[in-house]
DNA sequence: TAGGCCATCTGGTCCT
DNA sequence: AGGACCAGATGGCCTA
């Protein structure tokens, strides 16, 4: 299931939640948080009189049979002890919070390098895992292969496991008809045997911003803005409007990185204090000299050629892309 | 209402 | 001793 809506305060559960957030920066917001945390304090302390008693019970529950020892709140310890344990357990709650902030800062950080990201359809955490993962295998066996890959397969491995939603949402993503790479029973991708190019745009006549079939809305029937992605170049004669960007009106999330080679490998090159802070992609992308009417255009499209123009740089290591294979990936 | 997802608290374990 | 990391427990929110 997609979880809520991010970057929207009123929707956030928790206000402090916000994106990059950082304690140490924000002394005011720390102090709100301290604030939060003594008062749940307080009320942990209320509740312990009755967990008192639980613990007494507790406390011939060894795991002298094996099963794992109990957790939950201790006996009390008397007088100054216990208030160093307080405190030490407040602060360790305290680290924690953080850390987890962390995590979940980077996670966010990672769904935004995925081909599918939307600011207001996210991706749960163990689909964002996922979908990286299959995202790092099909660029590696497209690289491996080191020729023009199958863009169905392509599909088919980047949704391998993925959840029918998240799927669709892919689908959607690079404007696929979802039907032709559905997942069966066994977490595997199937295809329905009709060609890549029908996949590719199976309705004619379809409005190119919606995922085909859709009509306006995603497959599960929700009509959230979400990033499209599509193959122009190799592809492009079948797109009636090659460029997704200029009919996109509705997307109002932070923009993917550009499904493409040059994408990925332009991520190291970033710089950490800019990322995730809403600057554009296509700005990054597509920013080197000479690129100023693929910049201008839309960050989709690489040049007239249907090459890429860019060198690839791969572990310090830099040789030119293969047109074949940029020729079906570029943006 | 059930199930999924999430944030948080918590105690245990490992490492410095 | 203290911090980082981990995993279990819990409760809230949301959606089908």
């Amino acid at each position: 299931m997609l979880t809520l809506p991010f970057e929207e305060p009123h929707m956030t559960r928790e206000p402090r939640f916000g994106a990059n957030y950082s304690r140490e920066s924000l002394p005011d917001s720390l102090e709100k948080e301290r604030e939060h945390d003594r008062s749940n304090s307080d009320m942990r302390e209320a509740e312990e009189d009755i967990s008192d008693r639980e613990d007494d019970e507790r406390e011939g529950d060894g795991d002298d049979n094996g099963l794992p020892k109990k957790r939950g709140p201790r006996k009390k310890r008397a007088g100054k002890e216990f208030d160093r344990t307080k405190v030490r357990r407040h602060e360790a709650n305290t680290r924690e919070r953080s850390r987890m902030h962390g995590l979940n800062d980077a996670l966010e950080s990672l769904r935004k390098v995925v081909p599918c990201y939307s600011k207001t359809q996210k991706l749960s955490k163990i689909e964002t895992l996922r979908l990286a993962k299959n995202y790092i295998w099909a660029l590696s066996e497209t690289l491996s292969a080191g020729k023009r890959p199958d863009l169905l397969a392509f599909v088919q491995t980047l949704c391998k496991g993925l959840s029918q939603p998240t799927t669709n949402l892919v689908a959607g993503c690079l404007q696929l008809n979802a039907r032709n790479f559905l997942t069966d029973h066994n977490g595997e991708v199937m295809f329905s045997g009709r060609s890549p190019y029908d996949a590719m745009y199976p309705y004619p006549g379809s409005d190119m911003n919606t995922p085909p079939g859709h009509s306006g809305s995603n497959v599960d029937g929700s009509a959230k803005p979400f990033r499209h992605y599509s193959y122009s170049g190799a592809y492009e004669p079948y797109y009636e409007n090659p460029s997704p960007e200029g009919g996109s009106p509705h997307f109002d999330g932070q923009l993917s990185p550009p499904m493409n080679f040059n994408g990925i490998f332009s991520l190291k090159h970033d710089d950490p204090p800019e990322y995730g802070k809403g600057s554009h992609y296509g700005m990054r992308y597509c920013s080197a000299p000479g690129r100023t009417a693929l910049a201008h255009n839309s960050m989709y499209r690489v040049s007239p050629e249907g090459r890429f123009p860019y060198d690839l740089h791969v572990r310090g290591q830099s040789f030119q892309a293969q047109g074949e294979v940029n020729g079906s990936f570029h943006n």
